[in-house]
DNA sequence: AACTATTTATAAGA
DNA sequence: TTCTTATAAATAGTT
């Protein structure tokens, strides 16, 4: 479909190829849709970009309910070994479901670790690699955050004390001030009395808290 | 695409709805195989039949991969509901550990992909980017280790392909060589008598396999 | 991101 | 199911 007849191999285009992927990808997409809906059928579509980034597609967004309904048909026996058949069926595979997942998450976080890189692909180190970045990217810019607000906290903090020292410095000159003008006025006046009259004190209390 | 243009709802008449069913499959099927190839891209598709048939595609028969992968991706939304709890006390305790070792590894791992980092403190967060820097260092290593074996690897085929090519050559000259001789013998010999006399001749079957 | 000449997919019919 | 065929849809190459 289209001007050319296409060849069913890699376009070594890059170009090319993300292009066609983008068209192919949403026809793809549409016609899983269709299917679900016409014909009333159970659809799961995954798709990872040579890139990795992942579209998908399920019937009635409900990926996990068909995803486990497929690993039913094709795992749950394998993944049972004999001496935990019992009569118990249902936690039994329950179970031993966890059990499977567990072995994958392991060696999921293995990976993340760089550990055990042996038995992967180019293509999956090149996946792996790819997700790092992106998480080591996601872990810096959190850190530069909380340090930067822990920076500009600091800096109010740092403001606010700056503030407080300017008034009390303000307070200590005016309380200077007014004892120096007291002294002069006791000199002036000699100071010998008990003030029988009663003068205007330099000292204005309101202005003190 | 067909004689009619189609409403995107479920076909009622059974007959039709499985004709379409098949036809569309192996469609979609073709197509998931096409941008698989064409675009090299990991591709997993799972369609269940309204009877229940299951009908599957995955890039290089590899479903388990490719939803490993997905899982990867998406465990975050993922979460196990805890009120399983029964009376088979020796299993449940089991089961319950498991699932709590199931969790600490996916908050584990949702660290390792850089998410839900909102409640890291700044050392959590400087020891994850320790992490992820070392564990991106090897999976670097270990894909150029991959890169380098598979570069040497063509070297060598090259370079016995060139050796080949050279053998090849001097075969080529060799006989054009002896062709021309005996081309030169046949004139000065004019060539018309039924050579009674057996001359030696030039050309040397044991050189021509 | 549109356009359009072609190729493909497929609905209906046999 | 399978084939055929008219037609709708998808899309490769182009702008």
């Amino acid at each position: 479909m289209g001007r050319g007849r296409v060849q069913l191999k890699r376009i070594e285009n890059k170009i090319n190829r993300q292009v066609t992927f983008s068209k192919r990808r949403s026809g793809l997409l549409k016609k899983a849709h269709e299917i679900s809906v016409l014909c009333d059928a159970d659809v799961a579509l995954i798709v990872f970009s040579t890139k990795g980034k992942l579209f998908e597609y399920s019937t009635d967004a409900c990926m996990e309910r068909i995803l486990e309904r497929y690993e039913r048909y094709s795992f749950a026996d394998r993944q049972l070994d004999a001496n935990e058949v019992d009569q118990n069926g249902s936690w039994t595979l329950e179970h031993a479901k966890l059990k499977a997942r567990m072995e994958v998450l392991q060696r999921n976080q293995r990976h993340f670790m760089g550990e055990e890189l042996d038995n992967l692909s180019l293509r999956e180190l090149q996946n792996l690699e790819q997700q790092l970045e992106s998480a080591l990217k996601h872990v810096r810019s959190r850190k530069n955050q909380l340090m930067f607000e822990s920076i500009s906290e600091l800096q109010k903090k740092d403001k606010a004390l700056q503030e407080q020292n300017n008034m009390l410095a303000k307070k200590v000159k005016e309380k200077e001030k007014a004892v120096a003008q007291q002294a002069q006025w006791e000199q002036q006046n000699n100071c010998q009395d008990t003030s029988a009259i009663p003068l205007p004190q330099p000292m204005r209390s309101s202005n003190i808290r």
